[in-house]
DNA sequence: GACCTGCTGCGGATTG
């Protein structure tokens, strides 16, 4: 092959000191030459850049080219760094010239590219992007563009970064007219023609995939720690992975929180040239930790999914996984960092806490042995399409919609759109005035520069800086936990709203802090230090993340047949896993219970709570989840809560099984419940949240004038964290008896796995209706309510004074209760009936009718004073309503007028005149009642 | 719902 070389290029391969080209490179040279569309999937190490670049080099230097020649694409500016050093070895000996481009290029470099145009660009979804957007001279080079080679797709083809590349890919051919030659470089994946599919869109050349594919070889161990006390595990976890490592190693964990922990115990133990890598971590360490694993000094890294990706951190010994990864592509991923060397066999051990870490990490193995890994999840986000309209009328300052149309069908994901779903979506952005349409032609609108800031002064709490317009990634809100107003840690905000609490114990920073509050508008938490064991850990609970569905079903089949895997099981666990795993058998023997699997739910009712033991895909359990606690915190309290997981589901604040009555709702009722429950969760207001921008939505959402972005956030919210038709099927199969129910006083062993998870409450927003349903035709004091409520009074009282200023039927107001002298609340459209009722009579009926108070009375900058008598009050009020120039009184004072030496006052805030006389009479018989007594 | 990723261009004025 190496014939078809240029006399150059087999050159350099020469002054490579290669012998021969590595196979994947060998096999991908002629499709790639001869024009091909190319899909090259090979692990990492095996010189898949080449690859790509041999063939196209070798073209270069035959045909008469113009840069810009070659764009490159890759995720990371990490890899752009290295693979500018890379490609440019080669290049530049050719007389090729290469740059890149990303964020962190310094500005002068960045300005070069103008002056000597490089034939090779290595560049970010998000640069092609600004370049393809605003880019006005520089983009005219790229009408010279003949390949495209889109590096790590496995890493793109999962989010809305793929999905807006997918897009910039039509946008580039159109632009340029002609149809360039795609290549894409991928780890092994597991549907690759969907793969490839989605890199080469309308592209009409012939395709090629070569796939080199050998994942299946790989050595694993799995070691289970001895004891289950939360203290004791990470101390002996340490002295474990001490024992295991092998200079250089990389122990990955699933959170920040495990990189760092176990860190400290390793340091513990003596180590040293040990480094922590994860997101949180400054650039410079980050750097550094790279550069001592490349060079051979560190003896371990510990890590999280950064050092998962393309990073060149040179031959790893060994892969240690504390606690097994979440998904197949994971496992693969992290092992596919050891044995880099061509033919190297990858070495992994997992590190379990748990049983049912045992049984998982089991489960990985059977499916990666099998070849079997999780299938694209493609984010067809309308919100996606939304951006690159706005981003092509950026480019051309009018688009037909016939032009955005086939641009937008060339690519597969939006193959089927259909033109009238396009038209809602434009009609929409219309409407928000990001884009506006004159004589036929989408242009941009007013709408585009209130949301995308050129200015960061200007910026204000739903303007974005203009350079996040590029790009789809989402940063996430977040709550900073104050302990004295000093920030001690930061806590994402859906996992605050899904699951924290006031009183709640969390550990965070390597300490335990007790949530003395939780502010919404400042999106703080103030903390107080507490003890271990005061009370739930949810952060650290938190761990037990989303698993794939391949994990379910492995899992299944262990449980199904358990005796098939024994010899398995012998070769590759340690003596403490294998007895995890029997001792979960036995314990359902023991109990005389069947295996909780596919077909059989074992409840388990302890008071007000349920629990439901079975092995099911976590995005049914989800749902259910959520359907019940919306059925439960309608009924009976808001003091509830649950649990989700792929070994079943839980619910508390139920005295009977709300779960039998699901089974018994027709499908109709079960889909509007689940869209209900769905709409009050935190992960829809998220979702909403990332959205709307982009759909050029700033003010507050409408449910009538935004139905087209509540639909489009219901939607992905759903693809991402439910599934309502897999819901509907498992709840049948249940109603059919194909799922039998056994109820038990104890669930087995694997009832723990499903503690583990940190309960969903609900959400205080949702508060309004059920503050609502509570008060009406009655008056309670704030301590009344919480009780009934089951929360605390404290958030409770903010609640009331916020619904206090509502203008709508949830609207509140407070009297004072003169018996009791308590405030009370009730609902303003049953406060009359409140006053003439029996039970009341005192708190409206001054002792004296005949002395003088002095009202004070405020709305905005108006205000006046009136002198009045209560005898005025109860014979003539329209007397003194007409005295009062406004309709909404935001501050009515009331005092004894004459005996100034007398210091009581009464207060009321936010009522209306229709309810201000009786108010008057409340305030009055108060000071009165005070003053007699 | 844990983890990770990215993020103005152009041209003109000024200065050594």
């Amino acid at each position: 092959m190496l014939d078809h070389l240029d006399q150059r290029l087999r050159k350099l391969i020469e002054e490579k000191n290669w012998m021969k080209l590595t196979r994947v490179q060998e096999m991908s040279f002629e499709p790639i030459s001869n024009g091909y569309n190319t899909l090259v999937i090979a692990p990492t190490g095996y010189g898949k850049t080449e690859a790509a670049l041999l063939p196209i080099l070798n073209r270069m230097l035959k045909e008469d080219v113009k840069p810009v020649t070659v764009i490159y694409i890759t995720p990371l500016k990490a890899l752009i760094n290295d693979l500018l050093y890379r490609i440019d070895w080669w290049a530049s000996r050719l007389g090729f010239l290469v740059n890149r481009k990303h964020g962190e290029v310094p500005q002068k470099e960045k300005n070069l590219r103008l002056k000597r145009i490089p034939h090779i660009i290595v560049t970010t979804p998000e640069g092609l992007e600004i370049d393809l957007d605003w880019a006005s001279r520089f983009r005219e080079h790229y009408k010279n563009v003949k390949w495209v080679v889109v590096d790590e797709i496995h890493e793109l083809i999962n989010s809305k970064r793929g999905t807006q590349l997918s897009i910039l890919l039509e946008r580039l051919k159109y632009f340029i007219g002609y149809d360039f030659q795609r290549i894409g470089l991928s780890a092994t994946v597991s549907d690759e023609d969907k793969v490839a599919q989605f890199l080469f869109g309308s592209s009409e050349r012939k395709m090629k995939i070569i796939r080199l594919n050998d994942t299946r070889n790989f050595e694993i161990k799995i070691n289970k720690l001895g004891n289950d006390n939360s203290f004791a595990l990470w101390k002996s976890a340490a002295e474990k992975i001490n024992q295991l490592i092998e200079k250089p190693t990389l122990v990955f964990t699933n959170s920040r929180f495990s990189t760092e922990r176990l860190h400290e115990e390793l340091e513990k133990l003596g180590n040293k040239e040990i480094y922590v890598h994860h997101s949180s971590v400054s650039r410079d360490l980050k750097n550094l930790a790279e550069g001592e694993l490349r060079n051979g000094n560190a003896k371990a890294v510990v890590c999280t999914k950064t050092l998962e990706l393309g990073i060149h951190v040179g031959d790893i010994k060994k892969v240690i996984m504390l606690r097994p990864p979440t998904s197949v592509s994971s496992f693969l991923q992290r092992l596919g960092r050891s044995g880099h060397i061509v033919h190297g066999v990858p070495k992994g051990e997992i590190i379990c806490f748990y049983d049912f870490d045992v049984l998982e990490s089991l489960a990985l193995y059977l499916s990666a042995k099998d070849g079997k890994m999780e299938k694209p999840f493609i984010d067809d986000g309308l919100d996606v399409v939304a951006r690159e309209i706005v981003g092509m009328i950026l480019q051309n300052q009018k688009m037909s919609i016939e032009e955005i149309f086939n641009i937008i069908r060339g690519t597969y994901i939006y193959r089927n759109l259909e033109l009238s779903k396009l038209l809602d979506l434009v009609n929409y952005l219309v409407k928000n005035n990001i884009i506006k349409i004159e004589e036929n032609y989408l242009k941009l609108g007013q709408g585009f520069f209130k949301i995308w800031r050129f200015n960061r002064d200007a910026k204000n709490s739903w303007g974005k800086d203009f350079s996040e317009f590029f790009s789809l990634i989402n940063n996430d809100e977040t709550f900073s936990l104050k302990h004295n107003g000093i920030t001690v840690g930061e806590i994402d905000a859906v996992y605050v709203y899904k699951h924290v609490r006031a009183n709640d114990i969390i550990r965070i920073s390597g300490k335990f802090w007790k949530v003395l509050r939780i502010n919404m508008h400042k999106n703080t938490i103030d903390v107080t230090p507490a003890n271990e064991g005061e009370g739930e850990i949810p952060i650290w609970k938190g761990e037990n993340m989303s698993k794939s569905p391949l994990i379910v079903n492995y899992i299944r089949k262990i449980m199904e047949n358990f005796n098939e895997y024994y010899l398995t099981m012998n070769e590759i666990m340690d003596k403490n896993s294998k007895e995890s795993i029997i001792k979960i058998f036995e314990n359902y023997r023991k109990l005389g219970l069947k295996i909780p699997s596919r077909d059989v739910i074992l409840v388990e009712n302890k008071e007000d709570e349920w629990l439901y033991t079975v092995v099911i895909d976590e995005r049914i359990s989800n749902t259910l989840s959520h359907i019940l606690l919306y059925l439960v915190t309608k009924k009976y309290t808001l003091n509830a809560s649950s649990r989700s997981s792929i070994y079943g589901f839980s619910i508390k604040g139920t005295p009977v099984d709300l779960f039998k009555d699901i089974i018994n709702m027709n499908d109709r009722k079960i889909i509007k419940i689940i869209l209900r429950s769905i709409l009050r969760s935190p992960l829809y207001i998220a979702t909403l949240k990332e959205i709307q921008p982009s759909f050029g939505k700033i003010s507050k959402i409408n449910t009538k004038e935004d139905k087209f972005l509540i639909k489009e956030a219901l939607r992905q919210t759903i693809k991402r964290y439910f599934t309502i038709k897999k819901t509907l099927e498992f709840i049948r199969r249940v109603r059919e008896g194909k799922i039998k129910i056994v109820y038990t006083e104890n669930a087995g062993s694997l009832r723990e796995a499903i503690f583990a998870h940190a309960q969903i409450r609900p959400w205080l927003s949702d508060l309004n209706l059920t503050i609502y349903q509570a008060l009406k035709g009655g008056a309670y004091t704030v301590n009344e309510l919480s009780e009934i409520l089951g929360i605390s009074a404290k958030s409770l009282e903010n609640k009331l004074k916020q619904l206090r200023r509502n203008n709508n039927k949830y609207k509140v107001t407070s009297f004072i209760d003169v018996d009791s002298r308590e405030t009370r609340w009730c609902l303003y459209e049953d406060f009359i009936d409140i006053v003439k009722s029996e039970e009341y009579y005192s708190s409206f009926s001054p002792l004296n009718n005949n002395e003088i108070f002095a009202v004070d009375l405020k709305s905005g900058d108006n205000q006046v004073e009136i002198l009045l008598k209560p005898y005025d009050l109860i014979n003539n009020p329209e007397e003194i309503l007409r005295k009062i120039p406004f309709n909404n009184i935001e501050e009515a004072k009331v005092r004894e007028a004459i005996d100034t030496s007398y210091q009581f006052l009464q207060k009321y805030y936010h009522v209306g005149k229709d309810i201000i006389v009786y108010l008057l009479l409340n305030a009055i018989a108060y000071l009165q009642s005070l003053k007699y007594s």
